[in-house]
DNA sequence: CATGGGTGAAGTCGACGGGT
DNA sequence: ACCCGTCGACTTCACCCATG
């Protein structure tokens, strides 16, 4: 997807990458090898092929495409970067972050999850998120992320963030994480479907008391949440691309 | 319940390609 | 060498709403 991308040179937005697409530049290979190309200047060309190969030199650099792509475009680098991305939920003990605090953090990396516990292991989760290049979360840029910036202030969090709760409503899906799951058809195990925030909160304080069941059930409904991401971030990402209706189709 | 970042529309500005 | 139209970038602003 990326090197089909063209959005991120000087004064080309939708408009003008789509031009390049329909007269056959569809990749970065093309428009490297181009003459000339109707609606852009010999200059102009030239300019581009020299940034496209300084985006080869960085094409892992995750810093380099957060300043060259705009805002709008960064869901494209998704897959780019999907071997160093984590999924992230937390639970806490209330809305505000002054009078709450964090309870649980979840993280799943595509292949384990693994739960941080207030009392047990939460001071981990600086150590842990700083290995990941992007970080995937469901409403995460005004809940999770403020929420873990207030209990860890010298938190590194990975530099590119995915907030699915806003790449849905661009897509017309509004509605929290529970809504929108039910909306495309995902499923939960039985013993956790009916449970909310509310109820997390709930369970933290049971847990407290001393019922192990409670801590047990509170984790299964984060590794819930968590792992549903994955799903979650698949389908939006596949949405947008076709969104983009591009002259080849699949990506 | 507390919290605050993102959206999208509208409007403006200015750069640039391309036709004359 | 010039002008025009297109298009991207940027700013402003009201509005929205899911999180435990």
């Amino acid at each position: 997807m990326l090197y089909r991308s063209f959005i991120h040179l000087p004064r080309v937005g939708e408009a003008r990458e789509r031009a390049l697409w329909e007269q056959g530049v569809l990749s970065w290979a093309h428009l490297l090898a181009a003459r000339r190309l109707r609606g852009f200047s010999p200059e102009e060309l030239s300019l581009f092929r020299r940034i496209l190969l300084r985006c080869l030199d960085r094409f892992h650099d995750p810093h380099f495409w957060i300043r060259c792509l705009p805002r709008r475009h960064l869901w494209r680098l998704m897959p780019h970067f999907s071997g160093t991305t984590v999924y992230l939920d937390i639970e806490t003990t209330g809305l505000s972050f002054k009078e709450s605090h964090i309870t649980v953090v979840g993280l799943y990396d595509g292949q384990k999850y693994q739960a941080f516990v207030r009392g047990q292991n939460l001071e981990e989760v600086p150590k842990i998120l700083p290995r990941y290049q992007q970080i995937i979360t469901f409403g995460g840029s005004r809940f999770d992320l403020p929420f873990l910036k207030v209990c860890f202030p010298e938190i590194r969090l990975p530099p590119l963030h995915h907030d699915l709760y806003y790449l849905f409503r661009r897509l017309g899906l509004r509605g929290g994480l529970k809504r929108i799951e039910v909306e495309l058809g995902l499923v939960r195990p039985q013993e956790i479907a009916r449970l909310d925030g509310l109820a997390a909160v709930r369970l933290w304080f049971r847990a407290r008391l001393g019922d192990q069941k409670a801590l047990e059930t509170l984790l299964a409904y984060n590794q819930a949440d968590v792992i549903n991401l994955v799903t979650l971030a698949q389908i939006a990402w596949q949405r947008l691309w076709d969104q983009l209706d591009t002259p080849w189709g699949q990506p």
